[in-house]
RNA sequence: GGGCCGUUAGCUCAAUUGGCAGAGCAACUGACUCUUAAUCAGUAGGUUGGGGGUUCGAUUCCCUCACGGCUCACCA
């Protein structure tokens, strides 16, 4: 084995390099040299107090959530009569200091807790110290509690402990960083200043963990499958190529793991799911990131009418979970998830036709497949005197009955799909993986769940049938070869593996990203994404 | 890719019809041993995103480029 050598250190210039690093990151003017320039002559300063710069651990007694928790109901008295020593670690976010005195707020795992210093208590060298911190460096505390005189809980300092120096200075603390995308691309710096922002990501993790415990509890395994994948199948999207230089071949980002988890479900795997990370090359929006997270479950011997019951309890177990209730605000919209609304797609669109366009059809107007495409014209011409209100559907020569009827529904009835409601009865034609209605082959059983005008889930009863699922796939490639390329490219093997047979399945996918904005009220999928994708950042040269 | 809006001190924002580029916070110096947006006194900090044009004079008007946001289209 060999041993890491570290970097070359330069005994000479090596300060100068750093310095220079500095400069770089920063926004490269006089200003914010000077900042960091600053700080750094106070980082000697503390050096010089005998304080070790960058320590290598600190032991603390309580996290500051602990504190607040623990002796939130402590009163002054309590508090004097046992004294209670605390060690406790944070970030400086004020400083307060009064002469021979000083407050300060410690900031960690999400709590405030304020701290008091005074030259008496703490000696000469850490009220040095005191004085030499900048808002944002990390230290440690050591001390008892007290309140205040107007009854806050704070820590009387015995000792300080430095920990680490925040070289470049924190975002302005009254206002906070609000510029949206210096809290995207340095996400630290939102996590250290918006406490919403901390909130959210608290609440994300609650939900992935509750539907872990959720599947768990219905006896689904967690399992991982490949996301670079020879073909990119599952899903109607365009992927991201990649390269194995061994094997000298592309491989392709998954869009979905649809087909390996049903490969699964073939060999005895009954009920699995994924939380999975897809990658789909397509436009960024406030609800699409090019990666982005999925959960994928897939139950054996059930259809989609058991995974339209089981997805309404897990919606109200993530809800709870993560809300602590069935109802939420999400905008100027009140959710409930008591209740859970079912629609056909044909229902959707005859309830939600817009007033504007006229009288709209009824669901038996829809008997004759090729009749869409009427009401997809009254709905252009619609479109066409809205002035921009409505955006008319492009739908070339030879579209698909059930394609047309698909983009009618999502531009009549879509955004109008508030409260939890699952469409039913998708067309065919744009379900390439799905079982036909036994009483109506132009329709598959399928739903797709829609949440405050967002798609959350999509669902059905899985195609087992290898022959069916043939003509599906040569259909998908008769688009592709006509220039959609989103259709769905033939995969043998995924025929092979189903010729084997595959028992009678009920598959499901939900988007954790939009289910994460709808539970926290975030209106845009970047605020639910630690590091979304941006543009790379504009060099300072 | 289209439309709309934006870019001024490290941060958040002002600047009248085109007429000396300002405030708060952060920073620096000093005072202050219960403050909390601490306070008080003082100091420093700017190629107004880049380039070009109109003008005696441009943060302001015009063109152009870059970056960002919202939105529409594609998509989940």
């Amino acid at each position: 084995m060999q041993s890491y050598q570290g970097p070359q250190v330069d005994p000479g210039g090596g300060e100068e390099v750093h310095r220079q690093e500095l400069i770089n990151l920063s926004t490269a003017n006089s200003e914010s040299q000077d900042l960091v320039q600053q700080r750094e002559k106070k980082l000697k300063a503390i050096a010089g107090l005998g304080f070790e710069l960058y320590p290598r651990k600190f032991d603390f007694s309580h996290t500051i959530p602990q504190i607040l928790g623990d002796y939130s109901t402590s009163t002054t008295e309590d508090l004097a009569a046992s004294k209670v020593p605390v060690r406790v670690a944070g970030r400086v976010m004020t400083i307060r200091p009064h002469g021979k005195a000083g407050f300060a707020h410690l900031q960690g795992e999400g709590g405030r807790l304020q701290i008091y210093v005074r030259l008496d208590a703490v000696g000469e060298r850490d009220f040095e110290l005191f004085k030499l911190l900048d808002l944002g460096d990390l230290i440690g505390v050591e001390g008892y509690l007290f309140r205040t005189r107007t009854g806050e809980l704070t820590i009387h300092a015995e000792h300080l402990h430095f920990l680490a120096k925040a070289l470049l200075p924190l975002p302005e603390k009254w206002h906070g960083l609000t510029d949206v995308e210096i809290r995207y691309r340095q996400r630290y710096l939102d996590l250290m200043v918006n406490e919403d922002a901390r909130r959210v990501f608290e609440k994300r993790f609650k939900l992935i963990k509750a539907l872990r415990e959720f599947l768990e509890s219905h006896g689904y395994v967690e399992v991982e499958t490949p996301m670079m994948q020879p073909m990119a199948g599952g899903a109607m999207a365009r992927p991201f190529i990649t390269h194995h230089n061994t094997l000298d071949m592309n491989l392709y980002l998954r869009i979905a793991p649809e087909l390996y988890l049903k490969r699964l479900i073939v060999g005895g795997l009954d009920r699995v799911y994924e939380v999975n990370r897809n990658f789909r090359n397509e436009g960024i929006s406030t609800q699409h990131n090019p990666e982005f997270t999925m959960l994928e479950f897939y139950q054996a011997y059930a259809d989609f009418r058991d995974m339209i019951e089981l997805s309404e309890l897990l919606m109200q177990h993530v809800a709870r979970a993560v809300v602590g209730s069935l109802e939420f605000d999400y905008g100027e919209h009140h959710i409930s998830f008591e209740r859970f609304q079912r629609l056909t797609m044909k229902d959707a669109v005859v309830q939600y036709w817009p007033k504007e366009a006229g009288p709209g059809p009824k669901v038996e107007s829809f008997a004759e497949p090729r009749a869409v495409f009427d009401w997809v014209k009254a709905y252009n011409n619609c479109a066409e005197e809205s002035g921009g209100e409505y955006a008319p559907l492009t739908v070339p020569d030879g579209t698909a009955a059930g394609t047309a009827l698909q983009e009618l529904f999502e531009a009549v009835a879509e955004h109008e799909l508030i409260q939890p409601t699952f469409i039913t009865e998708f067309p065919l034609e744009v379900s390439p993986l799905s079982k036909q209605k036994p009483d109506d082959p132009n329709f598959v059983e399928r739903f797709e769940l829609y949440v405050a005008g967002m798609e959350i889930a999509n669902a059905f009863s899985e195609l087992n049938d290898p022959a069916e699922q043939r003509d599906r796939f040569e259909y998908q490639q008769l688009l592709r070869e006509r220039g959609d390329l989103t259709a769905h490219a033939i995969d043998e093997d995924y025929i092979r593996a189903l010729s084997y047979g595959m028992p009678p399945t009920g598959g499901e996918g939900i988007g954790i990203d939009r289910l994460t904005m709808l539970l926290t009220n975030s209106h845009s999928i970047r605020d639910v994404i630690l590091f979304p994708l941006l543009r790379p950042e504009k060099s300072s040269a």
